[in-house]
DNA sequence: GGCATATATGATATGGAATAACATGACAAG
DNA sequence: CTTGTCATGTTATTCCATATCATATATGCC
């Protein structure tokens, strides 16, 4: 099966950016979560660190780096690019937050502590973001990309469409 | 329509990028076809578009917008981003070449005339880009896309990692 | 506590990617 | 010849990202 500690299935509310939820949990439980795995590996979850995660949990769409910046200079931190792209860093390589490449720009990790590859929704129309999970590696490009000697140690797969939202809102 | 006339198979010559080839014919016959193509479907390969399809499949990585652009002031045509940015809107909308949204990059397509949703497989050494195919709209992605109500347009697909080149050297 | 070391932040500057807006040229249809 | 369309050229601006140096803050050891 995909995931190693707790696999996701496609129904386990990975489609958070599409529906209705309970956003202040959403954010709440986000970051207590990511508080207890900091402090559980020793990684510190500092002021900036924590405003970011914060905003971008808030969202459920990919802020751009100089959005996030923004609000970082509103709120008092420093307001030089550095300062967002340091904490994004951060948040990335521990895996509370991804990068949308096809965006240039972030959003929070709807999937806290389970690794996973994500695979991400993105709607054209109103820029809604929905993560899922990706078993990219192990499909035909797996398939390829072994029999080339490629070996993948990272997947990007994004998928550029219209949300159900905006589908219904266009009837 | 450019059509489900031609599907690919894993086997095909997919991987281009990481295998010794016949390079001249590769970049002839990249530029006959497209030459035909657009004659046929009544497009205008003008001389920059040309040209910098032809830089494209010199190389068999991908090259920043204003990589491009040197090259095509050197050869003396405009040096301003939107000659390079529109000459490669055309090439990318018709099919000739693909955007690596990883790298901010583009390469020529290894698959000129096939309808597809193209995957590539990125060296991070080497930066060498192998193109393949992706099935990802049929796979886990897309069975969540449709049990969300999302309709996928375009998909996205990269893989990061080691090509069998620098895998050798680093024996 | 005091001090050395590592880590995080602040601030400056620069480079690279992408587009908006406007002007000009080539060319075909009417 | 005039008009409309498409491609190109040019200017300017915006957004994304990183290198670099200086300062502060936390952490571990004496
Ligand atoms: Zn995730
Ligand atoms: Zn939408
Ligand atoms: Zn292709
Ligand atoms: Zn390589």
């Amino acid at each position: 099966m995909t995931s190693e500690t707790r696999p996701m299935q496609a129904d386990d509310g990975g489609l958070v950016g599409f529906h209705k939820h309970d956003h202040k949990s959403c954010v709440e439980t986000g970051l207590k979560n990511a508080e207890a795995r900091c402090s559980a590996e020793g990684l510190r979850l500092t002021p900036v660190r924590r405003k970011v995660l914060e905003m971008l949990l808030q969202e459920h769409r990919a802020l751009g780096a100089y959005a996030i910046l923004d609000r970082l200079r509103e709120e008092g931190f420093g307001s030089q690019p550095p300062v967002a792209y340091r904490a994004l860093d951060f948040l990335v390589e521990n895996g509370f937050v991804h990068k949308i490449e096809r965006l240039n720009a972030f959003v929070a990790c709807a999937h806290p502590g389970a690794s996973h590859s994500p695979a991400f929704m993105i709607c054209r129309k109103c820029e809604a973001v929905a993560e899922t999970h990706s078993a990219t590696a192990k499909g035909v490009l797996g398939a390829a990309a072994k029999a080339a000697g490629f070996e993948i140690e990272r997947t990007v797969v994004e998928a550029e469409g219209i949300c159900p939202d905006c589908t219904e809102k266009a009837q």
